[in-house]
DNA sequence: ACCATATATATGAAGAACAATATATACGCC
DNA sequence: GGCGTATATATTGTTCTTCATATATATGGT
């Protein structure tokens, strides 16, 4: 879970995961997409990698990367235990009260 | 959206917000809950305040702090985004497959 | 009311551990 | 050999930890 955080906590990895929301996705047109130098695409496809939040398919020289749900759907899971902190309505006047502070 | 994510990236971060989902709490009732020093404790809270993950609220020398919703929500509306990754079927499917690698 | 002390929390500074960036180089497949 | 991608290395920047100190409020004695 710490990786998956720290992972996201980067918006040109967050980019990348919002690319590959489309499909499947080399790591070239990644680096295209983003306008960003190859080796530091590398680096930060595997810091999503280690994370487990995508996963890597070959394909002759290219690398197809791709989005893996589960670990997504774990951090679903662990917001799920506060869900009930802005969906009800107790909390929604909390949620007031703190716009007002 | 950053500060959230590297705030979260942290477990003794996420074992504070577990603590305060029990709701309002002072800085050393959190630190004897996480059995940690009190600094560290402090630098803790901090990122979580500066991330707007927690509010403080005065209360002679204590200081109270609580949970603030609506950056939570934040986090799930990102999340949104993503969720039907792992809710359709035919991706329900894909999260098997990817329990297997 | 004044002073000393206690309690609760925050901040400063120094060092270690970790992450990001850039440049260069290596690997594997056609 | 050329292309797509990954890794090594050096450097710089960030973050965490620890010890020490600072600030604010409360309490008790006189």
């Amino acid at each position: 879970m710490d990786a998956v955080f720290s992972a996201l906590a980067d918006p040109r990895r967050r980019r990348m995961v919002a690319v590959l929301r489309h499909g499947e996705t080399s790591a070239g047109d990644i680096e295209r997409a983003l306008d960003a130098d190859q080796p530091s695409t590398s680096r930060h496809l595997r810091v999503l990698r280690d994370a487990g939040l995508v996963r890597v398919r070959k394909a002759a020289q290219r690398r197809l990367y791709s989005l893996v749900p589960a670990r997504l759907a774990e951090l679903d899971a662990w917001l799920g235990d506060y869900r009930h902190f802005w969906t009800s309505k107790l909390d929604a006047l909390e949620l007031h009260l703190n716009q007002e502070t």
